[in-house]
DNA sequence: GACAAATTCAAATTTAAATTTAAAAATACG
DNA sequence: CGTATTTTTAAATTTAAATTTGAATTTGTC
């Protein structure tokens, strides 16, 4: 069984590899051979360790769930419902711009949300699922008890899609647009931004259902 | 020259066939073989009337552009910086949902977001900043003077990528999160939603500026 | 150190799609 | 009509990528 562990390390090289080059071209225009390039094995290792090349996706999909999704810190007990919405946007900011090293479950979940494959539809829902609950809460929380389901869905889709836009950015119309690089200090402006506009936007759909 | 008049109509049922299956399912995984059978033309109409897949796209492109941006009605002269940012709000949504006949360059925008081919990126420019330049004024007289250029962005995006929410859910997920179909009651309720939440976003950020 | 199992490799095969070809059919025009 | 041009067709070729193969190598175990 010791040979497991040479093993594993060709394995993981080529998953982590995966994550890499799926995410950052998708699951079409991914080659295996990029993927076993940057691995530094055979194309042979994907179809000897996986099986197929869609298979080795679901696979680095779970990988990359589970490497990357740190459980954001729970909410302190006594946070305002304020904090928690800033607390969730800039978490959400962050992990959406970090298309490096750490992002790569990012740069997949943006992938799968522009073609989607199909291939990963239950871990999906199962990621997904408990931070939208959590999110909505926020918001109920927040807008009162006059606003209907709709209303809390809009907001949730405001505030989650801002946070979206740099994902959909490449780094080309980025520099077009701002004429500056993602710095940290950069992205923590950009939370801060969307923290204010969106509770200023929630604010203003609470007063105007209780008029 | 009286040939032309059947041979057009081949070259352009490919055309029209080329923005339908190209907005479905992006450049690469359009097959030249389903853009010909939607025509009923044979495979080779492809390669004699445009040369090769990629032209066929820029072509697609370019016509899907002219026949799909009607120009949003010129803003009337004494309208409010408010009934500016509400009109073109109610025009983006309306424009990203129309994912059906008339709404091909939509889906051929989306598929372009997620996916660059590099293709068209000129016509892209060209289309885009007109516009672009449209909002950022309407921003920039909503805003005040004491905001800098990146606030001005920053709500230029969150501005956007609110109503591009709507062009990133396919119908399945859509029906999920709302429980409703997409009708043009929702859209209308929805275009609403991001208006007043985007001038009350605007709003908060004037009057951080100036405090 | 020798044998068995696991792994890696380069090369062969398969598959799917775009592109080209050359012959047939349709059309335009004198 | 007859011939020249344009268009369409089915089939052949090319290309790019995934997958499979079987031999060579490495590793683990006795």
């Amino acid at each position: 069984m010791a040979q497991m562990r040479r093993a594993k390390k060709s394995r993981s090289r080529v998953l982590d590899a995966a994550c890499k080059i799926f995410g950052k071209k998708g699951y079409r225009d991914a080659r295996i051979a990029d993927i076993c390039r940057q691995a530094g094995t055979n194309v042979a290792a994907v179809n000897y360790y996986f099986g197929s090349k869609a298979s080795l996706y679901t696979e680095a999909w779970k990988q990359a769930f589970e490497k990357d999704i740190i459980p954001d810190p729970p909410d302190a007990v006594d946070a305002t419902p304020e904090e928690r919405l800033s607390a969730r946007i800039h978490a959400l900011v962050r992990k959406f711009c970090d298309h490096g090293a750490g992002g790569q479950f990012t740069r997949m979940y943006l992938m799968e949300l522009a073609n989607p494959t199909g291939l990963i539809d239950d871990s999906w829902r199962e990621l997904i699922e408990p931070r939208r609950r959590h999110l909505i809460g926020t918001i109920r929380d927040l807008i009162g008890s006059a606003a209907t389901d709709e209303d809390i869905w809009f907001c949730e889709l405001s505030i989650i899609n801002q946070c979206r836009a740099l994902l959909m950015l490449n780094r080309r119309d980025l520099e077009y647009l701002v004429q500056q690089p993602l710095t940290p200090g950069l992205i923590k402006r950009l939370a801060d931004h969307i923290t204010q506009f969106s509770l200023a936007g929630i604010h203003a759909i609470r007063t105007n259902k209780n008029k």
